[in-house]
DNA sequence: TGAAATAATAAGGTTAACCATAACATTTTA
DNA sequence: TAAAATGTTATGGTTAACCTTATTATTTCA
């Protein structure tokens, strides 16, 4: 109790909105995203530009501002932060943390945040291989590609999963598609088929969608 | 996100009762308790009476069901749990914990609660001294006295200290009148005047609103 | 026992974050 | 370039948990 300046559902938008990285994103999106219609995330964005924390072009998409991006890193260090000890040290299951992060993460006041980074030895990833922002939100972006966009029969390693749905996550969890592992892409199928990738010896069909929650590394790169 | 079956609110109202003891409670002393307005609280009452959590007979006060109960054990096991994480593990200071340990009680999916059980050694009481209801919402209440019905010149050991109020608890933290600690009952004034303890060599004044948060043990018993 | 104190209920209001339906605006594409 | 698709706004509605200001009921105690 007592915790939240911004609301849960603020801290959800922005957070979203961070995930979806640095640009404009659909309001439409963000809204499938957030599991409400268009008509209620319309309306919370312009709540949110009102406080100063979105910029909304009509017809064009929304995107953090300064302010909202701080907030967002904010949100995203404590929800990583929190993975990584449910991960680490409650040995919860992979594909389940993400989900139970989240809700704590609006529930967490500055001072456990801080605490909890430093039981935790300041991490600079979470299990889901995305960097956590430090306590002034900054990080360094991963630098990779979309496991679509890699060419046939080049080898790569994941370096961050970043659905956040855990039925999704458990299918990766299942296909041992997890950060660090080695990939090697086999086939694509043609018009928008999904992509066949050989995993820990085994193949594995990926939907362009799911692939595209998969960023990974070159080896050459 | 999606942990709740029961609201937040729903929940402190159920822990406050139960934390005030298995005893018929004035919806008055409920509302005090929750900074709400008695009529608020009466609303409430009447929607958890009809949830079958709570029975209230009019003019005598509301008493948790078993239903109730079982339920406000698990809020009580929640917070407890995360009282001792973070004072044990994040050395968080000890009047803070309270206020810290209620926000994310809230936001704990059971698979976290028992995780986290098993993280912390299944520990059996909280900082604070009260007992930790275990998976089953099983707990050995405190067998002690509170503080104000200790005779003149007594020496006892402080089993809880049970105020939630973070100005309360600092006040208590700072003189020192904390779990397993020894004092000794010095005066008592009269006419409801403050209680004189004395606590590790210093003498220190009591009200007795604060000295009723204090159970104690009796070198004796 | 009757007045004061306390408790309960009634009535009407607020806020945040949703919802649906419908109308209107713009962009995309065939 | 017009129709389809997509995005925006308008309108009105819901729910939970609060609130205030009465009014009424019961209990306590002088």
């Amino acid at each position: 109790m007592t915790v939240p300046q911004l609301s849960e559902s603020t801290e959800m938008y922005l957070k979203a909105m961070a995930e979806f990285g640095n640009r404009d994103v659909a309001i439409a999106r963000l809204a499938e995203r957030l599991s409400v219609t268009p008509v209620s995330a319309n309306e919370m964005i312009k709540k949110l530009g009102e406080q100063g924390l979105v910029s909304h072009t009509p017809y064009k998409g929304v995107n953090l501002t300064e302010k909202g991006r701080n907030v967002a890193c904010d949100v995203l260090r404590r929800q990583r932060l929190w993975e990584v000890f449910l991960y680490e040290h409650l040995k919860i299951e992979w594909a389940k943390i993400y989900e139970l992060a989240c809700s704590l993460e609006h529930a967490t006041a500055p001072e456990v945040t801080e605490a909890l980074a430093v039981f935790l030895g300041n991490p600079k990833t979470c299990p889901r291989g995305n960097p956590i922002p430090d306590e002034n939100g900054e990080f360094t972006p991963l630098d990779g590609v979309i496991l679509s966009d890699v060419s046939i029969g080049e080898t790569v390693t994941i370096l961050a999963v970043n659905a956040t749905n855990t039925d999704v996550l458990t299918y990766f969890q299942d296909k041992k598609l997890l950060p660090g592992q080695e990939v090697t892409l086999v086939e694509a199928a043609p018009m928008q088929g999904p992509l066949t990738v050989l995993v820990d010896g085994r193949e594995v069909a990926l939907g362009l969608l799911l692939a595209e929650f998969v960023l990974v590394k070159s080896k050459s790169s």
